[in-house]
DNA sequence: TTCCCGATTTACT
DNA sequence: GTAAATCGGGAAA
């Protein structure tokens, strides 16, 4: 019987670590009574108010950031280009912002559903390699901002640790604007997953 | 209030 | 490989 991950999992306060711990782990939803669960396949971890390459980089709290500035545990959910709901994990206590992006997930329950959310009659990599995908699949959007991910719509249940061998470290996708870090090393996937957004 | 542009995806040339 | 789609956040005025 999987566990859910608690409370505590998400008040860590090793950002960088929490994102590699999330490799393997079950992302699951329930949204409008479809239940659909999917394996983390992909991380990126988004260092709080130092980091350029988050949107809390030099402590901008504002409207949207504000949920990341929430206590550890919760979704932050915002709209990128217009058009893709991107999905992350807030960590840390209340007032530092750290978050964690799920990039890419493989579905394994519920693959109807997210067939029909994504418009696609098999199961290959477009259904869910990739944050906005990802998304789509598990029916998030914005209405989930600062929910709990130990409730009943959204939530992660736990799984094994991977092995240090089974999981690539690399830099993360899209910040260049960060300058300096956009070369650290912050972006996780397992090996050999065929569920990674870009290789 | 104006203006620029983004933690992306997909459809074209 | 290049470009369009599409809209709201955040900084500047």
């Amino acid at each position: 019987m999987p566990t859910k991950l608690p409370k505590s999992f998400y008040l860590q306060t090793d950002v960088v670590s929490i994102a590699k711990q999330l490799l393997g782990k079950l992302l699951c939803t329930n949204i409008e009574g479809q239940l659909a669960k999917a394996i983390i396949t992909e991380t990126e971890a988004y260092n709080g108010i130092i980091d350029k390459a988050s949107h809390a980089f030099g402590d901008r709290n504002t409207p949207r950031t504000s949920t990341m500035y929430m206590q550890g545990g919760v979704a932050y959910i915002y709209l990128c280009y217009g058009i893709h709901h991107l999905f992350n994990v807030v960590s840390h206590h209340k007032d530092i912002p750290h978050a964690v992006l799920i990039r890419a997930a493989e579905p394994i329950e519920g693959i109807e559903h997210m067939l029909e959310r994504r418009n696609r009659t098999k199961l290959d990599r477009t259904l869910s390699a990739g944050p906005g995908t990802l998304s789509q699949a598990l029916g998030i959007d914005r209405t989930l901002n600062g929910e709990s991910l130990t409730g009943k719509k959204i939530w992660i249940e736990d799984a094994p640790l991977l092995a240090e061998k089974d999981i690539i470290i690399t830099t993360r996708i899209g910040v260049d604007y960060a300058a300096e870090d956009a070369l650290l090393p912050y972006r996780f996937y397992i090996k050999n997953s065929k569920f990674v957004s870009r290789y």
